[in-house]
DNA sequence: GCCTTAACGGAACTTCCATCCCCTTAGCGG
DNA sequence: CCGCTAAGGGGATGGAAGTTCCGTTAAGGC
């Protein structure tokens, strides 16, 4: 939790214009700063336990023994609460793998997802943090940067992974990182079991395959046979598989 | 819109123990079926335009041109009226395609979810549903058996290219038809564009090369080869490839 | 076609949440 | 260390969302 930077892209002022100066920013050092992460503490808690519809910012006031006023006055809403508290989730963002294979990053990263969204309390945060986004635009503003960052900081092992010789070169890296969550989001959102083990790995291992397989290329060639999507050796010097 | 089914999950009694009998159950016919389907629809609309959050029971009523208290009484809360959305949109799921090929198939199906998901009415309504899904408990309910019965009906694509020698058998062909619709869902939430014709053609080649591969084996094999993902004979007689 | 009563509908009522007012506390420049 | 004022806190206020009451309409059995 770091001092000094202030809430999202919501505007308790109220007129709209941006130009009135917002709470915090003035005087960001010691209460200030202690409020701040006192109230996004209090609101993950909140989140993770009620949901999104049930969040109370009378309730995250009490939990985080602010008064109620300081809480509408600084944020004004409970979705700019949840895009402030995806700005502060985005700073803490872990760094990437480097297992030395494409396969072994995948699947440490899908294993860190799974266990992101098994977990007692991150896996309803996350939950009630996509029904905000749902919602609300500027949350949907802050979770889009929020994966943006995340996606981009693994891309590193899909390009690690080009040069290596391991996949063709021109494959859109964040694609593939983005086709190891999607499955497992998928199953939070759409079935009664989260995302077991088992799902983690076959989503690194879908991924891999595919992006062997050229189905990510930047530049698409045309339909995949059967045993050679997008041409066993599709657009560079690398002689994997067979 | 069928007659004589009630709403979904909902207690309106509010008395928890089921016994009351729910309106609309014992004379389902002219009025009540005409209500239900009026809201049932203005539900949608407003859903659509306004989110989850922004579902205002008593808008509902006035634009199904309906009591606000027959809304409160038949469905009592937001949630329970989403979910008898589900049910009713369940009802009206559409059959699945059968080109002769699986990519052929899992194309269509990709195609078809992405074309929901970018069309202006059911794109903003699926997110508002999932929304609706991620904070009420009925709702969840409600979606996952919408999505099992989805999912169920394209499941028989993956099964006949089984049959046919596409893909080895033991494949769990369930999982393969979640494979495709994942990406898209996961791009209509995380990111500011919608899922294209690209991303589908993606998410199906995707799912198909996995498939083939025998990512989505029930029994899985150890880890995977570059190249030979669940290795190239795993389970059939099958000469698809090389 | 009549009767019973399920289901609908309008309006008053209650409750809860967001906002406003004004006093108190404490950050930060001098 | 002092003073100015940004930021916080408690309580009152206004309004919108949900609930209850009771009269009205029409479904379905005879």
């Amino acid at each position: 939790m770091k001092d000094g930077d202030g809430p999202g892209d919501g505007d308790p002022d109220g007129d709209g214009d941006g130009c009135g100066v917002l709470p915090g920013s003035i005087r960001p050092g010691g209460r200030t700063a202690r409020v701040r992460a006192s109230v996004l503490r209090a609101a993950g808690d909140a989140l993770a336990e009620h949901g999104f519809a049930g969040l109370d910012l009378a309730d995250v006031a009490s939990r985080a023994q602010v008064g109620r006023t300081t809480v509408y006055r600084r944020w004004g809403s409970a979705g700019a609460l949840v895009a402030d508290l995806l700005v502060d989730m985005a700073e803490q963002s872990l760094a990437r793998s480097r297992t030395g294979s494409l396969l072994g990053d995948l699947k440490e990263n899908a294993r860190l997802v799974q266990r992101t969204l098994v977990d007692p309390r991150q896996g309803p945060l996350f939950r009630a943090i996509l029904a905000a986004a749902a919602t609300d635009d500027s949350t949907a503003r802050a979770l889009r940067r929020f994966y943006e960052i995340r996606v981009a900081e693994w891309a590193g092992c899909v390009d690690d992974a080009v040069e290596r010789g391991e996949i063709p070169a021109g494959t859109d890296a964040r694609e593939v990182v983005r086709a190891v969550s999607a499955p497992l989001y998928y199953r939070l959102l759409t079935t009664a079991e989260p995302p077991d083990e088992t799902a983690a790995n076959r989503a690194a291992e879908g991924a891999f395959v595919a992006a062997h397989a050229g189905v990510y290329l930047r530049v698409r060639p045309g339909a995949p046979q059967p045993g050679a999507v997008g041409d066993p050796e599709p657009a560079g010097e690398h002689e994997v598989g067979r």
